[in-house]
RNA sequence: GGUCCCGUAGCUCAGCUGGAUAGAGCAUCGGAUUUCUAAUCCGACGGUCACAGGUUCGAAUCCUGUCGGGAUCACCA
């Protein structure tokens, strides 16, 4: 149960009887009242502003409405405490049993903990990573990847529907670059010595595809024309760099459901039906766009193109869809990749991007908008830079040839765990600073292993509680009497663990995966606080070898901060840990 | 020049979609351990929420403008 969405109801359910009673007008909003817990928690349990968000609509004094609204909250059972504070909260004080029951919820739900109905089975496509498939990952896409895929957990998590979608930019001129790259070293595989030109793709990782190719084709391939052997070396490159790259992604523990190719939509002739369909709603022209304001490039050049007119959609100029020559450009398939997805039944979509595609976003919800006649709703996520520090010195990545930072390198070197939560400890929006020392260091200043540490730290005790003689098991933890659970510390803990449901929702709602980080921390410091008490106060201390009803009250409790801490961590993609070393 | 993001304690950042006295960590200073792993905890110090207006019962949060930092711009993908 989530108390504080309980309460809510339970606080409507009052607001309608009063509005039976003739006490308040009938036909109000009730949909801005909210209820929270209270920044201090000496107000109480749990606060609402009910009284301050209807007061100007019931025309009434915003005491006069908390008073009506106290008088019937006193006689909610669990309820101890009701008081009319500040310019209008009702702040609620709980029993300590509704609070303690939260605890058997946390004990009978596991990691499931934090789950709900909250999405409805609504259908939500999420399109991240979608890195160009021209060679292994490399560090700049990470963030992107793992922000897309704690995303489509916590959606998972509160009850949608997450289709996970990967599009492959498998149709533009770099392809083609690509194949020829690849043709070198097939080249090369039969046992020529060559040169990658300037402007091909130098890496190794083609290697294994020039011999692949030579094993296959043997010498056929060198006797025949460009344009026959381009189509065979393309599709071979192309399937073994999208094997790269699910291989690249497995290492942080992802996993597509759907690898949408871009070049299938230009070869179903999707990308001329949704043209056509722009074209019939009359959005679409030949222009020549302006030059930018500010460039001052010699470059720069007048030409006449197909344009769409996103500016009738809030974008800032008109888009291109269709170069001076008359192919298309990269926006086009766009399109008809985003009404493809609203198209199988995806009117609510996600995308992540980085940020150097920022400039992007208007022009793509533009799209949708037209293409879906605003039936669908479409969220960009945009991650932020990450700057890399080695013991706080930034490093370079220089663009030379092959001399970047892949995602295995990061992954091997810090394990996929540390990247993932160390990625979510930032809002996207906000650039993130990775510290390869930071994030292996043991520490309070390394969320990463203060989580950790606090869950292995439970694992520790329930073993030892268990070589005791405590029977530890799920079933008797949960017949446990939480009642003697009296102390502050203790109690902090319970009321931080009933808080997270509504901060997984909350999380899910603004779509920013990172909040779930934070809670975690916080649940982390409530251990911590509550374990160190235990070193002022023996008493305080999880097993008293002489009252072992005590001991299994306390065992339960941080049986189920281990649940809740394991809920987050499963939501993060990040596996708890049992013990440090 | 346009657009997007950021600006909160000395540093790195949260701030629950407009609520009460703005919070953490680090750093500094002072304490706690014969341990259920001190890899931790407790306390103190530290703020003109960049600046100026506006909206309202109420603004770090929303709006406008200014300043500073980053990203981006047209047939790349």
């Amino acid at each position: 149960m989530n108390i504080f969405r309980h309460f809510e109801t339970r606080i409507e359910a009052a607001l309608n009887a009063l509005v039976t009673e003739g006490k308040l007008p009938a036909g109000l909003d009730f949909t801005r009242i909210s209820v929270e817990p209270p920044r201090e928690a000496s107000h109480g349990d749990l606060s609402t502003n009910a009284a301050m968000v209807l007061s100007k609509p019931a025309g009434m004094n915003p005491r006069t409405v908390a008073e009506l609204l106290v008088a019937k909250l006193r006689s909610e059972t669990s309820v101890t405490e009701v008081t009319i504070a500040g310019p209008g909260f009702i702040n609620l004080r709980l029993t300590n049993e509704v609070w303690l029951g939260g605890v058997l919820d946390v004990l009978a739900a596991g990691r499931a903990y934090g789950a709900s109905d909250l999405g409805a089975g609504k259908a939500v496509n999420v399109e991240y990573v979608s890195a160009n498939p021209t060679g292994p990952m490399h560090v700049g896409h990470v963030r992107g990847a793992v922000f897309g895929d704690a995303l489509a957990n916590l959606l998972e998590k509160v009850g949608y529907r997450v289709a996970r979608e990967y599009y492959i930019n498998d149709a533009g001129g770099q392809i083609e670059v690509l194949a020829r790259s690849a043709f070198m070293r097939y080249r090369e595989a039969l046992g020529e010595t060559i040169t990658i030109p300037e402007g091909l793709y130098p890496g190794d990782y083609l290697m294994p595809v020039g011999q692949a190719l030579a094993k296959t084709h043997g010498e056929k391939l060198k006797a025949m024309p460009d344009a026959e052997w381009m189509p065979i070396v393309r599709d071979t490159t192309m399937a073994m760099m999208m094997d790269l790259i699910r291989g690249d992604l497995a290492v942080l523990g992802i996993t597509h459901e759907v690898f949408f190719s871009e070049r299938s939509l230009h070869q179903s002739g999707a990308v001329d039906a949704v043209l056509k369909l722009l074209d019939d709603k009359g959005l679409i022209y030949k222009g020549v766009l302006e030059r930018p304001k500010g460039d001052t490039s010699d470059d720069w050049e007048e030409r006449e193109q197909t344009l769409f007119r996103s500016t009738q959609f809030g974008d800032d100029q008109d888009r291109a869809l269709k170069k001076s020559d008359g192919s298309w450009t990269y926006f086009a398939p766009d399109i008809a990749y985003h009404f493809d997805k609203f198209n199988r039944g995806f009117t609510s979509m996600i995308d992540v991007w980085g940020a150097d595609h920022s400039g992007y976003i208007k022009r793509v919800k533009a799209a949708v908008a037209a293409v879906t006649d605003n039936k669908a709703e479409i969220d960009v996520k945009v991650c932020q830079m990450v700057r890399l520090f080695r013991d706080g010195e930034p490093f370079r990545m220089s663009k030379r040839a092959g001399d970047f930072i892949t995602l295995r390198d990061v992954v091997d070197e810090v394990g996929k765990d540390a990247v993932r939560f160390m990625m979510l400890t930032r809002k996207n929006d906000a650039s993130l600073d990775f510290d390869f020392a930071k994030v292996m260091e043991q520490s309070r200043d390394n969320p990463v292993f203060y989580v950790q540490y606090a869950h292995a730290r439970i694992s520790s005790v329930l073993r030892k509680a268990a070589d005791e003689g405590f029977d530890v098991s799920e079933a008797a933890l949960a017949k446990a009497d939480l009642s003697l659970l009296k102390d502050e510390a203790e109690l902090g803990l319970v009321k931080l663990m009933g808080a997270f449901p509504r901060a997984i929702e909350q999380a899910a709602q603004a779509h920013e995966p990172h909040r779930i980080a934070f809670a975690l921390n916080d649940l982390a410091a409530g251990f911590h606080g509550l374990w160190n008490k235990g070193k002022d106060d023996a008493g305080l201390r999880f097993i008293l070898a002489d009252n072992s009803d005590v001991t299994m009250a306390r065992l339960a409790l941080i049986r189920a901060a281990a649940h809740v801490l394991a809920a987050g961590l499963g939501v993060l993609g990040v596996e708890p840990a049992e013990e440090m070393r």
